[in-house]
DNA sequence: TATGTATACATCGTATTACGATATATTGTC
DNA sequence: GACAATATATCGTAATACGATGTATACATA
């Protein structure tokens, strides 16, 4: 009864503002922790997510523009970090036998072993922070997370 | 019954790939709102978390240092940060009375006004958006999301 | 087959920004 | 007053995403 269940206003108090610092805290945590795990056998975290982006594909055709879509980049950016994948012999351009405009993507064997280590840890600390992001978010949208639910 | 629990082994099924590729691309999503939305009143993400940060500090007494910390850069990254705020009277620098090293960071009222503004549409986009990442992070962890709790 | 339009990838120059290394100023202690 | 510790500021560099533009291929149609 006496508990504020959440804001319907669009102010916002003080302790929200500490829970949306709060979650952009652990995001960013997060995010670092994914840098310094690809850092560590030397790409950076967007190289991790390419390279993620192009083995989760669905039947292994993924283009230049599928793989700036997923990553919610331009054309051109995909283009320039493809070349750096390719640099490091972690990707491999595939054109398309059928169209000549298409080039496909393909992970090398490097890629595949580095992306399965990296996936690895990745899972694992998501694993770790899994509940203490969800707990954040429980209360940032208000969602009750405790006690059974409503009889 | 029959349904794979959650990989005990360190290696990683499809399935698996996919789900790490879907939370990272609900992330990315999350943050290309973020950009926008900041993008829309002048200021970068960062910008944004910044101000956050000062206004969820507990005391208000928030050093170029404790921003830093809180945002995972450097010091000399965050004065960089602080001298493009202050330049739009986001922020301003007040020079503590007791130590003249230290200088805590503070909202102008314009900060104030643009980050409550900003951190209203946040809060907004984390209710519409926090199921789907919970459902994720769900998968991704192993834990039971669906159901009700064991009797 | 000639032509026009759409699609897909590549190139070039630019701007932003986080960083390492370093410098300056202040505090407190002996 | 000398010295170590703390806190902020400056400078040059490197990485990368972007806009604008260029090139090659595919496809439709007369």
């Amino acid at each position: 009864m006496s508990q504020p269940k959440r804001s319907r206003s669009a102010h916002l108090d003080p302790s929200e503002y500490r829970q949306l610092a709060s979650f952009r805290h652990a995001l960013r945590r997060f995010l670092r922790f994914s840098e310094a795990a690809a850092e560590q056998v030397g790409l950076t975290a967007q190289h991790y997510q390419a390279l993620l982006a192009v083995c989760a594909s669905a039947d292994g055709r993924v283009t230049i523009n599928d793989l700036a879509q997923q990553l919610l980049i331009r054309h051109n950016s995909a283009v320039g970090l493809v070349d750096r994948l390719t640099a490091q012999a972690l990707l491999t351009r595939e054109p398309s036998p059928e169209d000549g405009r298409k080039v496909y993507l393909r992970l090398s064997s490097k890629g595949d072993r580095v992306l399965q280590k990296l996936a690895e840890v990745h899972r694992e600390e998501l694993r770790r922070i899994g509940p203490q992001l969800e707990a954040l978010l429980h209360e940032i949208t208000g969602t009750r997370l405790t006690g059974p639910p409503a009889a």
